[in-house]
DNA sequence: AGAGGTTACGGGCAGCGTAAGGATC
DNA sequence: GATCCTTACGCTGCCCGTAACCTCT
């Protein structure tokens, strides 16, 4: 009981290499080489005298003693991290969040999450993915990011979501191409170019289906970076159809873009907050809590 | 939450020295040197960014936050024992129990529990204290001991406690002493000097009480060692008044002690197993469920 | 041949012990 | 002055990284 203790950080390492099936994704995830990984696990076989693997390691896959051994270690981490949370002072959540973003995230509220976390809590750091969400989607299944902010909803069942925020898409274009200020029909803005997000995102595809209800064609720039859409209509190349609520923070494009009147009805951007259901990541959740919250405060300051 | 992780053995420190109230107990109890004790608090009350004990070290007494750790430390601690004991082999049950055992119990069946937790829990490790229950009861509360086979009733709120067996007092004679075999009166019997457990033990008190009750008077030999009461027996020197039981497993005294006729009624020596409540030493515990049962079993092979 | 699990080996660090200091009864 | 907490310091052993190997696809 006392000479060679099993202690968290194996527990740890165990459960994800249990949950990942995968030495090397595990040691990737936890910032270490693979050779660390693999000691800690036979260490925590010979100790327990019992596989927790497949013999044949080639298939990394739990034994029975590996299953029940994964039950306990996941409710022990959990108790360790309420404990370090409830006993320790904020500077006690470390570590590193893998956060996946959409870029709509990234030009509106991203920042003001990212200093109310820094401020409460000082020692945690990130490793950003800026994508589109149905990429953002895969990598929270298979765990390998510990939270996303994308769009939702999220037909998983071993990732959580929540809802974050609503998002109206409208037709957005620089004054300079001489549009009127009065409401203006659809037929007249397919005169001009459409620049919008990615193929494959939900806002290019919900566009594509208007203009094929409406029976109309039109010419679609597709840009996976939102600040080249937003270049582009400020070039005065076309119309953007983007969520207002990006270009509230950019002086420049806030000054110039302008929302166009119009009565065509394109579904809202509905923002959740994503992660994998285990292992559960404390810091992460408090972010996501945070999240919740500064979403929830966000429209508040749309005026667009 | 990943670079100087607390682990179980920390929170093992810290549970010793918050229950015993003493760095240099706690050290003790560990079998480590006292800076190690210290180092380990420390290095836990850096990490939290918290006191734990309260800043005058010499009253070692624990802060609001220290109690609530506490708390968190002996669920997660057994938790820890529980799933060693799930998914471990038998060989993971290691340790040292600190063992309290009455005289009689090592004279009966304590090395038949020996033998049984033995082949169970080879890895377990024993610091045996054979001494009066009185001073065990002590050891008990103050948690000096793991485990004790003592006389009971307890009467401690922090020491539990379980039946374990009950022996009858008899008087046992060397038949060269020439006592007759049909039933004989205690005031024969007194012509004797009459050899007895230790002043302050219980056995030795009911004796003295029968004597009084009785009015009479009789020269008492009080022992500390059992063995020497048994030699003094097959000496000849006296009449032993022990419970039979004790010399059940001694050849040369089984065969030449005899134990004497009379209706005189001395009260039995009913032995229980004790612990103290926390913290709880999982191997300890489970050397009392094998104490019970193999305490239970031996009446069948007490003849005498 | 590439990917992933495994073995060999070396360096850095943390935990423990010894020895000595300091405070309190 | 005895006891107990505390500090200083050196050593051992463990953990992790690098590099190379093996095996299966």
């Amino acid at each position: 009981m006392t000479v060679p203790m099993i202690d968290f950080r194996s527990l740890e390492i165990f459960i994800w290499v249990a949950e990942l099936r995968s030495f090397r994704r595990a040691a990737e995830k936890l910032n270490i080489a693979p050779p660390a990984v693999l000691a800690r696990i036979n260490a925590l076989e010979q100790f327990l005298n019992v596989r927790l693997f497949e013999p044949d390691r080639r298939r990394v896959a739990l034994t029975p003693e590996g299953h029940e051994l994964l039950v306990h270690a996941e409710r022990l981490n959990g108790m360790y991290s309420e404990m370090i949370e409830k006993i320790g002072d904020r500077s006690t959540t470390r570590g590193i969040v893998r956060l996946g973003v959409s870029e709509s995230i990234v030009h509106t509220w991203l920042p003001v999450l990212f200093a109310r976390v820094n401020a409460t809590y000082p020692q945690l750091g990130f490793e950003i993915d800026v994508n589109i969400s149905p990429y953002l989607r895969d990598r929270l299944v298979s765990k390998d990011l510990d939270l996303a902010f994308l769009l939702g909803p999220i037909n998983s069942q071993n990732v959580h979501s929540r809802p974050l925020c609503s998002f109206p898409v409208a037709f957005v274009a620089d004054d300079k191409i001489g549009l009127p200020h009065e409401s203006i029909a659809l037929e007249h803005i397919v005169k001009w170019p459409l620049i919008t997000f990615a193929r494959n995102t939900e806002p290019y595809m919900a566009l594509r289906q208007l203009l094929a209800r409406e029976g109309l064609r039109a010419t679609i720039h597709a840009s996976a970076s939102l600040e080249a859409v937003v270049r582009m209509a400020l070039d005065g190349i076309g119309i953007a159809v983007i969520p207002p609520a990006i270009i509230e923070k950019k002086i420049d494009a806030r000054e110039r873009l302008r929302r166009l009147h119009t009565t065509i009805e394109l579904p809202d951007l509905n923002f959740v907050v994503g992660w994998p259901d285990a292992p559960v990541h404390r810091a992460a959740q408090k972010v996501a809590e945070i999240a919740i919250e500064v979403a929830r405060e966000m429209p508040k300051s749309e005026t667009a």
